[in-house]
DNA sequence: GTATATTTTTTACCAACGGTAGGGCGTCGG
DNA sequence: CCGACGCCCTACCGTTGGTAAAAAATATAC
């Protein structure tokens, strides 16, 4: 009967859709509550509270407390591997004409996914400490090591890539690709951690300019000139 | 009566020694507990256990959780100041012969400072996410945020000198003080969450010595090298 | 339209944690 | 020998992350 299927398949839709969108509430308030309160402070009654709905209802769509706050990193994780695809489809394009291009496009991507979540930054960070946080579920654990392992290799890529093209020195990439991703979070979070509460700090932009010119500078350092290599290709 | 007044003083004498020994033993255990399991998973019981003594004696020495890890700090927090003065010192008497020179003492004394005591540095970065770990009484809160300021306040300090000197690029000191900070302390914080566990990553040395390359690199690639600038004494 | 099966949400609860009150015990001073 | 003092412990509290099981809501079958 076509009919009576067609009629399971919608209902089944609008749930689907239902459920999504209780998802979606309970991400909103946990980002809400964890801005205001911290990670802490804010407990899954709160949450339940502002989504005005019972603490159980919170577990069957997220297993534990870390479970939920992975998940509130999970958007900006795609979009910085997107915009770090997007850099590496164009440098294989041949797009940039200089190492200084292609690292002032990365933290500019960085700095882009930064400013639409930063939130979700802060959480990151609070991951990075993956003993500290609670027990830290072993698979929770284990899914965001592997994200994090997967857009570090990206990172190499990119670099090695860059390398192979003469726009930057010649060196081990995989130290290098640490100390772009390090002087990245590291001033983000110094940052961050001053002007706690009065949003972003004053000094957030010009430290990271300078780390970038820092970066860029220290790559074409070496007697010769990145930008003076031939390009492979256009 | 002196010899009453030199036992009563003998007496007192002991009790403070045992009294700073009980203090170190609670140090201790929380240390290695905290090395062992994390902030989160460590419980007040269980350093009470592991010292052999009952939770609310810690807390008769220790106002809370956060108060006792603070303290935890103090001795690599003592070490930077110390470590950072004496580079100063050097520094002031025309000690340093380049910029590169003086960079290089720095992070190597950063460097120590982690080799020494690297739970402590574990435990700074903790505290860094100052929402994020408890309630954190504002008071340790108060104390922590001091300290910090005048640690930055030295290396500010001596980069402005050190400009004075010719030794360095004229630049904004705030930020660049704070990009050599956040990418040691970045560096650190990223290496450590890899090898959780096994000791120090294999990356972490050639990382640190990259991103001191990268620093003395780009303080001296600004058309004049710093190096060719006059010194101002000796 | 009613009875049955299924899914979702809730009430009521637990164990574990940080922290504290109040009493007991040993030690010091007279 | 006695009282005072300081240290420490047992026993407890409030809160929190998390769960079991009833209850409510909803879909399905007849």
């Amino acid at each position: 009967m076509a009919k009576a299927d067609s009629h399971r398949e919608a209902i089944r839709e609008r749930k689907r859709q239902e459920r999504e969108r209780r998802i979606r509430d309970i991400l909103d308030a946990a980002k809400r509550l964890f801005f205001l309160k911290g990670y802490q402070k804010m407990t899954m009654d709160d949450v339940a509270l502002e989504v005005r709905v019972s603490k159980p209802t919170i577990y069957q769509y997220f297993k534990s407390k870390d479970d939920l706050f992975f998940a509130l990193l999970a958007p900006a994780s795609e979009k910085t591997e997107q915009a770090l695809e997007r850099i590496e489809r164009h440098l294989m394009s041949g797009g940039y004409p200089s190492g200084a291009a292609l690292l002032h496009d990365t933290f500019q991507a960085l700095y882009g996914v930064y400013r639409t979540d930063p939130e979700a930054f802060r959480i990151l960070q609070l991951f990075q400490h993956s003993g500290m946080i609670g027990a830290l579920d072993e698979d929770v654990r284990r899914g965001f090591v592997a994200k994090a392992r997967l857009t570090f290799e990206q990172g190499r890529r990119i670099l090695s890539a860059a390398m192979d093209q003469g726009l930057l020195r010649r060196m081990d990439v995989h130290p290098f690709n640490d100390v772009v991703w390090a002087l990245f979070v590291g001033v983000i979070q110094l940052e961050d951690s001053k002007g706690r509460g009065k949003g972003e700090s004053p000094f957030l932009k010009p430290t990271l300019e300078l780390a970038e010119r820092l970066v860029i500078a220290a790559t074409a350092a070496d007697g010769r000139t990145a930008a003076n290599a031939p390009p492979t290709d256009t």
